[in-house]
RNA sequence: GACCCCAUCGUCUAGUUGGCCUAGGACACUGGCCUUUCACGCCGGCGACACGGGUUCGAAUCCCGUUGGGGUCGCCA
């Protein structure tokens, strides 16, 4: 399933009141020619008053927030110092944060990560946690993504106060159904003279980004079609021709802001794009809906990973075009694989759902991710939503990025399962993977391969196991004709190809696999008894797809990864 | 490559107003105790302030530089 195009969507007759008010409420905020009505640049530092209490006290912080020349090197005004205008009113308004997830996969850890920091913030604060789901890539959309990642927050006792399900004033909450919205924005932008539509193909584009490489320069648009006058404009928009807008980025001059852990951070208007706002398929970017549903929505602070640090002057941007108060930026530190970059499920499970099948408890998983980057400052690792919630201070955060130690969040499982009465225990497993649900799905499979009920344990040992041994079977891992490092890749493809799946059906998995032998001129015994060792750990199993849809669609991932590695570290 | 961020044991971290730090805790690893076994538990061990300059009576803590790591540079978020 695709989303419905804007066209078509929910349009303005979804939007509830206060957002037509909203807008109405921008208009009056931009002046007759179109500027904003923002603080004069070159103000003193900015706090928001909320933060003075807990303000990050580190020496170094304080060296840069204090740093008197924000803005020295900067030559004309209108152009200097992008600075976010002084919250006079901050500090009234209440705490509203957000967790913002696109729903292209599985619910990832990280997004797990983000939520809990945002919800302990907001409940530390008494303020709301607001989820919002940024379906706005047409691409990657995936329909049975957003309920998976509604369902593992909710597993991980990160639940919110507004959002898709529950409702909430500021809706929609999806951005899918807000696309009127960002479109009025857009054309606010285009009327003040801060945006403009751009009508190069993706081909030039490319063009334009290869050669900048090539010459060792940063990509950039080169305003292409910044010159094309108002009329003209329209004229090619009527006539049918595709178009993006672009944010008008200032020629000089630097944006500085606040970021809540660093302290200031300035980077050069050199460094920024024009940055796509509106895509050619009406849909906004990330930078657009995310600047106008955080103003729409009230947000207060920006609680998000590191990895938005080089975007945040387009936001800033964005803030001053419209006139609007910027919330405060507080970036966490990106969990990271054992190799320190990024965490990326090539190297790491990533799926919150992994985690959830291999048996790690909803508390342990929150505890650990607790303690990625944080401290309550004593010795105390294990402590619950509660503790954290009520203890909690971004001042705690410690920057360097903490490596997912699978180690370490197995030995806290073990602490949290120490601690489980008897009968919770037993209530545990049953819902884990002992009860009649997966039970029914498991019988099926391996009625016809037990005479006794006692061979059902070995008969199903890996349905109930996370990872399994393939050195046994070495040497039967293998194509002919087809390389280790061939064999390799081409397992990695498959599992990306199952990626893209909606849902994980049986049927799917078949279907994608035999469509994937064929591309490849595989013989689909062979890749299948592949798939077979590799998801069960056995040469010999109940029917292949059904099996892989019992053991699930995490574990066997992890697997088949597992097995691919295997396979390529052979000889 | 350009820009930005970061820097205490292999890993997560304490240390944040510089002295109480011959750097504390946890995971992992490891020796032992307990025990019919295994596990748990308990006691112990290994193991870090990246480097170089400053500032200071005194620096893991402040400043500068170097090095290293990471992130970003998309009509993805």
């Amino acid at each position: 399933m695709r989303l419905p195009h804007p066209d078509i969507a929910g349009g303005s007759a979804e939007l509830v009141d206060r957002h037509a008010a909203a807008i109405g409420a921008l208009d009056q905020t931009l002046g007759h020619d179109g500027r904003a009505a923002v603080a004069p640049p070159g103000l003193a530092v900015n706090h928001f008053p909320l933060q003075g209490a807990g303000e990050r006290s580190g020496a170094k912080n304080q060296r840069k927030q204090q740093s008197g020349r924000p803005c020295a090197h900067l030559p004309q005004a209108n152009t200097a110092c992008y600075k976010p205008s002084t919250m006079s009113s901050a500090a009234s308004r209440p705490v509203r944060v957000r967790v913002a997830p696109s729903p292209t996969g599985d619910p990832h850890v990280g997004t797990g990560y983000i939520a809990l920091f945002n919800y302990a913030f907001a409940h530390n604060m008494g303020g709301k946690f607001i989820l919002r789901i940024e379906d706005t890539d047409q691409a990657r959309y995936r329909a049975d993504s957003e309920a998976a990642i509604m369902q593992a927050l909710r597993w991980l006792g990160v639940e919110w106060d507004e959002g898709p399900d529950v409702g909430g004033d500021y809706g929609p909450y999806h951005q899918s159904k807000r696309t009127e919205i960002y479109r009025k924005h857009c054309n606010m932008l285009i009327e003040s003279g801060k945006a403009y539509r751009c009508f190069c193909s993706a081909e030039r584009l490319t063009e334009l980004r290869e050669t900048a490489r090539a010459e060792k320069r940063n990509p950039k648009y080169d305003g292409h079609c910044k010159s094309i006058d108002a009329a003209q404009a329209a004229k090619r928009v009527e006539g049918g021709e595709d178009f993006v807008v672009r944010m008008i980025v200032p020629q000089e001059g630097s944006v500085v802001f606040q970021d809540r852990l660093r302290g200031q951070v300035e980077i050069s208007v050199d460094q920024l794009d024009d940055q796509v706002l509106l895509k050619s398929d009406g849909f906004p970017t990330y930078h657009l809906a995310n600047v106008v549903d955080d103003h729409l929505m009230e947000i207060t602070h920006v609680i998000r990973a590191e990895e938005w640090v080089s975007s945040t002057p387009k936001h800033v941007l964005l803030y001053e075009a419209f006139g609007w108060q910027a919330p405060e930026w507080i970036h966490m530190p990106l969990l990271r694989n054992t190799d320190k970059s990024k965490i990326s499920k090539r190297k790491n499970p990533v799926s919150i759902n992994y985690y959830r099948d291999i048996g790690i408890l909803p508390d342990a998983l929150r505890n650990f991710l607790g303690i990625m980057g944080y401290s309550l400052g004593d010795d105390k690792e294990i402590f619950d939503l509660k503790e954290m919630v009520e203890t909690f201070n971004f001042e705690r955060v410690s920057l360097g990025g903490p490596v997912f130690d699978q180690d370490k969040l197995r030995w806290m499982n073990e602490q949290y399962i120490h601690k489980l009465s008897h009968e919770d225990l037993v209530d545990a497993l049953i819902e884990w993977r002992y009860g009649r649900e997966h039970l029914r799905k498991v019988a099926p499979l391996i009625r016809e391969r037990i005479k006794t009920l006692s061979d059902f344990a070995s008969a199903t040992e890996f349905m109930f196991s996370g990872d399994v041994e393939y050195t046994a079977f070495a040497d039967k891992l293998k194509i002919p004709e087809v390389s280790n490092k061939d064999l390799k890749k081409g397992l990695l493809e498959l599992l990306e190809d199952y990626d893209q799946l909606d849902g994980y059906s049986a049927e799917d998995l078949e279907a994608t696999s035999r469509a994937f032998c064929e591309k490849k001129g595989w013989k689909a015994k062979h890749l299948f008894m592949l798939l077979r060792v590799g998801s069960t750990g056995r040469m010999a199993s109940p029917p292949l797809f059904e099996t892989m849809t019992v053991v699930g669609k995490e574990i066997t991932r992890r697997r088949l990864r597992e097995l691919a590695d295997f396979i390529g570290k052979m000889k």
